[in-house]
DNA sequence: GTAGAGCCTGGACAACTGTACCAGACGCCT
DNA sequence: AGGCGTCTGGTACAGTTGTCCAGGCTCTAC
């Protein structure tokens, strides 16, 4: 016997599946993820789908895990700060963080929301979509502690939610200048009124 | 010549194809819509439902109108305040909208945020999508506006951010008691904080 | 070289899809 | 009664789908 050269689980073009299921699901959705969609994008022929994943739940489920991968990712670097920042480095973060959301391929925002909506109905996503609400959420009140907010806990339950919401919005009709000339100003009003109108 | 008895766009039959239509949506999403799922929940025959619409698509987009038209509805109710009202009646009735919202069929509320990703993909959907979050704009800086809230605009916005948010998450992790274990508190917070931390 | 194990693919299959057609049933007017 | 639109259910059909499998390929061990 011999140790496979190619593990199926690391195999390059297995990876290369991945990456075409990904940006299927950025272009049409998640039902518009088909076994000869994802091969004809990924260059390969309709059975190597299969060959490589049991079946397409399997597929789309690795795929979004991939994808909360990124998005996790995305976050904590986002909100990684040191101890003591100002509530202005708070607000920059936090629309830096946005920004990236939407500036990488659009497609991905949109993927996002719709797994959350997916795992509301398909149990077996329940755990994904719950990990990647906690990360969010550790992420956003790490920053927010940072910033030395009061009540940080319901300020970045709240921060959160809002960013969501406006995420969300821009999914619905991407604007020109969303970031600058909407999310900040909002966001900011929102966090200063925090940062000063609540008791400590 | 006589005028039909029956329009076609009156008939109660086409009425329950429609009623149909959402309840499939709201149990699988949009895609899950089919000619003969939709006949076979509306209990009427394979080929009225492409009687009376002229295609799928025509199909779910006036099932989705429909929706709209309730959702708006809904808002409104909601919303329409007399010219005075106190802080906590604002929030009572955000609160009291934010229940309707998953109270409802809580399908429903999966059906909207559907929609609202949809028609970031869907040119034809945007019209509808767009009319949409007018019309919930539209109640949301009313309502504000009624409780004397200083820089109501902004006010507006940003609550119906957070409301969204907070509904999308819902959505997505039905819990307990989430009105007013969780949306009720932190709502309560931004409301006032808003209400008493904005210069005006 | 040869054998054989793992890797990959073309092609097939049954199931399901949107849509169209048709023969007839119902209700209403003359 | 007769006749004519309105409506209904059954069925057909072509296209797409997920999944499977038999066989071809490549590489290693001998």
């Amino acid at each position: 016997m011999r140790t496979p050269v190619n593990s199926k689980r690391q195999n390059p073009r297995r990876q290369d599946i991945l990456e075409a299921t990904l940006r299927v699901i950025g272009e049409g959705g998640v039902n518009s993820v088909t076994h000869r969609a994802v091969a004809e994008e990924a260059g390969v022929s309709l059975a190597s789908t299969t060959y490589y994943f049991d079946s397409k739940s399997a597929l789309i489920e690795e795929a979004l895990d991939l994808m909360i991968a990124r998005s996790t990712e995305c976050v904590r670097e986002h909100t990684a700060a040191p101890p003591k920042i100002s509530t202005e480095e708070l607000i920059d973060r936090i629309v830096a963080f946005a920004d990236a959301q939407i500036s990488d391929p659009q497609a991905f925002l949109t993927a996002q929301y719709e797994l959350m909506l997916e795992a509301g109905r398909e149990e077996y996503l329940r755990p994904l979509a719950r990990r990647w609400t906690i990360a969010y959420m550790d992420g956003f009140s790490q920053v927010v502690e940072s910033a030395g907010l009061p009540r940080p806990k319901e300020a970045a339950e709240i921060f959160m939610k809002f960013v969501e919401g406006a995420l969300l919005d821009y999914a619905m009709t991407p604007t020109g200048d969303f970031i600058e000339a909407y999310f900040r100003p909002l966001l900011t009003d929102l966090v200063t009124v925090w940062a000063k109108g609540t008791p400590g």
